[in-house]
DNA sequence: CAATGTGTTCAGTTGATATTGAACAACATT
DNA sequence: AATGTTGTTCAATATCAACTGAACACATTG
């Protein structure tokens, strides 16, 4: 293999970008195919229509209905209405990765929530206990502090 | 219900703390036994044996056995021993937090070199697909690096 | 009205991974 | 040696969420 990078065809290119993102957002726990969404959204950038997402990834129009549902409650996408089309098109949201990372902070604050509670329940009397579970809860609580601030960041340097 | 903490036995609230907290890593995507592994070795903090952690979380030892190495490869858990005792005895990692920040940055950065390879890939003639993947690679960079500072600021502050 | 096109829902299938439990190797004890 | 313990491995199984595809509701068109 070269050091350099080899650019490939445009087609090549996107259809590489858009499996790749795929399985990295499986990873994360996300279904693979909302990645591949995302992914495809985020390279064409501009408008695409639900039947062509079904078509462009051969999959089946329910899995593009349960993606693209998925993608808006975080918006990371947007539906938007082409004048004169029926169908729905979508294109990626403006702060999509700003919101990708709220939308991360949000599980982390009821996870930290959850535990916080276990935690007012635990016996004053195990000490130990609590100091550690507590460090549990400070760990959620810098994590949503750097990753909020992460966000806006993003957001003023999108 | 209560607004105000309700402390219930000492054994309620952990047995609470280790479900909680098992399927909360399960949720992010780990193994929920080893979850439940990682919460009594840090409601108890002192060292637990093999056997023991079988027995008190009810699983296979074939389970336990995965399970622990899969949090001892984070560096969330260290296997030690105990003189006079042919079992394996296992206790919360110093800095259990920080090291699982940094094992997720790791997975980000894998993550991050991978989009930047197919990003030289893409023709130069596609300068908004270019513009808009580096976007996610500068998402990455960000993340890693918050994450990073937040991971050292909890190590100094334990 | 019938026929076509659109997105959603949901029961059933599939596929990936967690978990089990038996076989095993290594070691200690008798 | 024989027996008992301990942790690992791996094939079989269970589990769970993603995905499919058909049925459906609704709208548009002819």
């Amino acid at each position: 293999m070269d050091s350099t990078a080899k650019p490939k065809s445009a087609a090549q290119a996107r259809a590489d970008f858009i499996e790749k993102t795929g399985v990295i957002v499986q990873s994360e726990g996300l279904p693979r195919i909302a990645g591949r969404v995302l992914a495809l959204l985020l390279y064409d950038g501009e408008r695409v229509s639900f039947g062509q997402l079904a078509e462009a990834l051969q999959v089946s129009r329910g899995s593009i209905s349960s993606s693209v549902r998925l993608l808006e409650t975080q918006q990371l996408i947007k539906r938007v209405a082409e004048p004169g089309d029926r169908q729905d098109y979508f294109q990626i949201a403006p702060s999509a990765f700003p919101n990708l990372i709220e939308a991360s902070v949000l599980r982390m604050r009821r996870a930290a929530a959850d535990i916080e509670e276990t935690l007012g329940e635990i016996p004053v009397t195990e000490a130990g206990s609590r100091q550690r579970v507590a460090e549990f809860v400070r760990y959620y609580h810098a994590m949503t502090e750097a990753m909020t601030e992460t966000a806006q960041h993003l957001r003023r340097r999108p």
